[in-house]
DNA sequence: AGCGGCGATACCTCCCCGGTATCGGACCAG
DNA sequence: CTGGTCCGATACCGGGGAGGTATCGCCGCT
């Protein structure tokens, strides 16, 4: 199976249409629904039903979607990295770190250091990102390490090493009924009367149904809860970064952020080993 | 980059000879050393060092190397899970479960067992391979979930659920002087006089330099054992089946051996995850 | 100097990819 | 039922590229 024919199925199947998928694979549609069958015929497998109301995928065209994502995946990895590699020009290429804007400032400025102070480091590129993207740029190369959050990032499909746990506390707006209470429950505040909860947006820049504000980052969300419009449960290094206007209560059932390096399995780096293994160490 | 430069590329990076590398791909020489050429060009990177001496790998031509293998991995295992996704009849493909070889008949009989008796359950076809082949069936889409041994097996990624942890005991033959201790230490048998530890075949079919009598599965070694020519440690569930001849005796400090069910992590499979359903119930 | 091993180059052929034009069936409006 | 529209399939053509054979150029060895 050939790259171009796998490029040309994902995006079919993505976009359930022939025309607009050739349009977004810069070609025409004639030569896209040839190449669809000539797939067709030489896998043995029917991927699309052609209705009259327009494309399905079969089951065995669910599959190759999502075999042939992860493989895509794989393969603009081996580009980027191989790309990478190649242009350093002492040979020994730099590393691209990846993490949530503003989630883990003091614990990755301490990294960097611990991991610059070793003999033969390279160069890091810090690469900051929105909510859910590092997986998706550690899966196709973009990065080669990445600092995630568990529970909410998936680290399926990677090495990790756990580099720090630490409870959640909920963000008010100062003056709030409950500032002041050592310590409340998730129950306490699932549903605060006049401070929902903000809505993030999904990966292809949607946001959620619900009753909150939308944001984006967390300066925006901050200042939104200090303006009276909503409440956050956040992990508690955001008291790292005192503000006023805003109060903070430790959540004494709220799950554990555990905080984690992230790597793909089998990566040789040694600038990847070596950054991981100085992050054990801090 | 295309599937075909990409193999092309790992077969001269595996040979390390374009001749032999174009002879294995089934083609002529010329053509490949173009591919290469173009290879190189299309990605700016020199791949390879064509030195008087033969061909050794850049930097770049290693990552290239281990990037491609895993994509090129990626990339058959989407072929073939969409191949058996198609040639089911029933519209619900079966299942693929490898194992190694004798090694997990108990657990492997109940899960089987529990997991047929579901509503909805599919066919599921039992692999048996050899040591350490389990990872790359995996990976390579000819198995769609794995019974694997932790420390043996490397469960990187994959997604895995820990079904059964067991000491392990050393197996002598029937007479000899530490029989009928209560349990020995590592130290105690890491080299018996007489009894060297077997030597498995690496994945080449090659074997490891050493003393033990080299083995390929586990009725050799047991024989092996009963004739008083080797010692073995292994999982305490060989006890399962006692065999005249033989003798254990629990090893204190080995290390303990966690029997884990391991699946890619993309899977979406409705079947694998009642199938891990029914193993963590078990 | 001669030879052998090995990768690169030259040159040819044919297949396959992509393009344009057109067809054929399904659905819809009237 | 009929004309129109939407959409995927088919027909046909041209060019680029993949693979083949023959040969070269370089290096190391004897």
């Amino acid at each position: 199976m050939e790259t171009r024919e796998l490029r040309y199925f994902v995006a079919v199947a993505e976009e359930l249409h022939f025309g607009r998928a050739a349009q977004r694979l810069g070609i025409a549609q004639p030569p896209l629904s040839r190449a669809i069958q000539q797939l067709e015929r030489r896998l043995g497998a029917a991927l699309l039903a052609r209705g009259s109301r327009g494309v399905t995928l079969t089951e065995a065209g669910s599959v190759l979607l999502r075999e042939g994502q992860a493989a895509l995946d794989a393969i603009d990895a081996a580009e980027r990295r191989t790309r990478r590699a190649a242009l350093a020009p002492t040979g020994r290429p730099g590393v691209v770190l990846v993490t949530k804007a503003g989630a883990t400032g003091e614990l990755l400025a301490k990294l960097l250091d611990a991991y610059a102070a070793e003999p033969g480091a390279v160069a890091v590129d810090v690469m900051l990102c929105g909510i859910g993207e590092q997986e998706r740029l550690l899966r196709d190369g973009r990065a080669d390490v990445a600092l995630l959050h568990r529970p909410f990032d998936s680290t399926a499909g990677f090495d990790t090493e756990e580099l720090h746990a630490e409870g959640q506390v909920v963000v008010l707006p100062a003056g709030h009924p409950l500032t002041g209470r050592a310590h409340v429950r998730m129950s306490d505040v699932a549903a605060l009367p006049g401070l929902p909860m903000p809505r993030w947006p999904n990966l292809d820049g949607t946001f959620p149904d619900g009753a909150g504000p939308p944001v984006h980052n967390h300066t925006q969300l901050l200042q939104l809860i200090a303006l009276g419009r909503a409440s956050a449960i956040l992990p508690e290094s955001v008291r790292a970064e005192p503000r006023d206007g805003l109060v903070t209560v430790p959540v004494a059932d709220a799950p554990t952020v555990t905080t984690v390096i992230a790597w793909p399995p089998h990566s040789r780096s040694r600038a990847v080993a070596a950054l991981v293994q100085a992050a054990t160490r801090l």
